[in-house]
RNA sequence: GGUGGGUUGGCCGAGAGGCGAGGCAACGGACUGCAAAUCCGUGUACACGGGUUCAAAUCCCGUACCCACCUCCA
């Protein structure tokens, strides 16, 4: 069976063919680093993280590029806004991001290029562009270079849009360009507004790159003229993927074989932004719920299906999962094992993480079924394991050790003292004292501690 | 105006012509001193109106409503 996945291109899924056997190039658009990270954000890193692992478990020899756009104009407008240099923004919004793809078990991809790191790859196909005639330098002075929609028929391709069915922006100042609906590839240095560090030398003048050249280059750089897999959020089809795919194959580059786009969270039906609130950034949801949490109830759904957040859901999710670990919690160790075939059958059709989950509960049921008939559930407890951890939700997984020490001691600590009322509770149960048992029970879940009782004795969790 | 997507039971959420995915909640039962946990059982869901078909949530036509993108966006 192959792996199948769904081709916004060509909108079908289609079986994943790699151009070179046992290899796959992996391009995701990440973040531009310029504000705290929310719900919404990190889904395409979970959705492209499980795409990782699955080639990866497939056998693939996987190269992932995640990208981060560290300079833009809401970077440089907010920056400024907060009195500081905007690399120092983007650098704290970068780290602050990365955390919240560690905290969510998102495994960090093969190389993690930034945009101004990589200037020169930029202006280089830019040059080449513009010897193509398929770009060319505004003629107000400007130092703007555009990218000339007109000289590349297939522009719109991708998103099966004719040139002149498109609406040009409104508010799009036409600066210096030919047709409205060129786009920015170089913008040159606004000296009163933008400070310095924000420019960098080109043949056109000081200046910064457009948004989507360096994803163009970076992809180029990385994985080479054509490669496998492009994606990113659903927003970015037009114009970011529609203008890479241009600029990279009027550059002679075929660019990505295959595209993927991550459908919408929204709250209260909106995209959500930073007018919303903070309610939703990481590490705010982070504050009331487990990343592995968070991120089982994203992979709930499928990656291309619009998700309603809420905290209500993120609640059942956390309660299904719940359970998968309390049958880990009491069912013999195993080592990880096989997937099962429905599982396996789930995720090549396209990640459909939703089947998977399915099949997932199923092996949990049908454990705890045996565990209750005291009958060996060790395969079963196996097959869990191995499907946990294909999607990036093994309990073992070092990503979910956090707090580290104090977390250890405190829980050595709570055993110590639970321990000592639940043998007096298991003493007055022994003389039948039920009332002085469900006493203790009472006092011992006041603390928030829930008590369980098992043929080997009581057990607590919190 | 152009392009793409959606509407599934109390809730979340899959599926894409024929056995009611799965989860959460609820109810009944088993187990338990009582609970908890666990297991077993319980639902006649597919926006609306037509049509095709032996068979439609699924295909076709129409209608309603919702959403996204159209050069800042995960």
């Amino acid at each position: 069976m192959t792996f199948r996945l769904y081709d916004t291109a060509t909108r079908e899924v289609r079986d994943f063919a790699p151009l070179e056997e046992g290899k796959a190039g992996l391009y995701l658009c990440g973040l531009t680093v310029q504000s705290e990270p929310h719900v919404g954000h990190v889904r395409s890193g979970v959705n492209f993280d499980v795409l990782q692992r699955w080639l990866r478990h497939l056998g693939y020899d996987v190269t992932f590029i995640r990208n981060v756009t560290d300079i833009d104009d809401k970077i440089l407008t907010k920056a400024a806004g907060q009195g500081r240099p905007w690399y120092n923004l983007a650098y704290e919004m970068h780290r602050e991001l990365d955390r919240a793809y560690d905290a969510l078990n998102v495994a960090p991809p093969t190389y993690e290029p930034a945009a101004t790191g990589h200037i020169p790859e930029m202006v280089e196909l830019i040059t080449e562009l513009i010897a193509r005639d398929h770009a060319y330098a505004a003629a107000d002075g400007s130092g703007d270079v555009y990218f000339d929609v007109q000289s590349w028929p297939s522009y719109g391709e991708l998103t099966r849009q004719g040139i002149d069915d498109m609406e040009a922006a409104e508010d799009a100042d036409p600066r210096g360009k030919r047709d409205p609906r060129d786009f920015a590839l170089w913008k040159g240095w606004k000296k009163e507004s933008e400070p310095e560090t924000a420019a960098w030398p080109s043949p056109w003048g000081r200046g910064r790159p457009g948004w989507h050249i360096e994803c163009s280059a970076m992809a180029g750089k990385y994985l080479g003229p054509a490669f496998d897999i492009h994606g990113g959020g659903v927003d970015l089809r037009f114009p970011h993927h529609e203008n890479e795919q241009a600029q990279s194959r009027a550059a002679g580059r075929p660019f990505a074989s295959y595209w993927m786009h991550n459908a919408w969270i929204t709250t209260a039906g909106e995209k959500m932004s930073k007018s919303l609130g903070n309610s939703l950034t990481i590490p705010a949801v982070l504050k009331n719920y487990r990343g592995i949490e968070l991120r089982f109830y994203l992979l709930m759904a499928h990656y291309r299906s619009h998700v309603e957040f809420s905290f209500e859901a993120l609640d059942e999710a956390a309660v299904g999962l719940r359970r998968i670990e309390h049958f880990l919690d009491r069912a013999p160790a195993a080592e990880t094992g096989d997937l099962p075939a429905d599982f396996v059958a789930a995720m090549n059709d396209d990640l459909g993480t939703p089947a998977a989950i399915a099949v997932l509960y199923d092996a949990v049921r049908e454990g705890n079924r045996l565990l209750a008939a005291g009958e060996d559930a060790t395969p079963h407890v196996a097959r869990v394991l191995a499907m946990l951890d294909v999607l990036g939700l093994h309990p073992d997984d070092s990503a979910w050790a956090t707090g580290g020490g104090d977390d250890a001691k405190l829980t050595a600590a709570v055993d110590a003292l639970v321990a000592g009322l639940l043998e007096q509770r298991a003493q007055a149960r022994a003389d039948k004292d039920f009332a002085r048992a469900d006493a203790i029970r009472d006092q011992i879940k006041t603390a928030g501690i829930e008590i369980e009782d098992t043929p080997s004795g009581a057990r607590w969790t919190l």
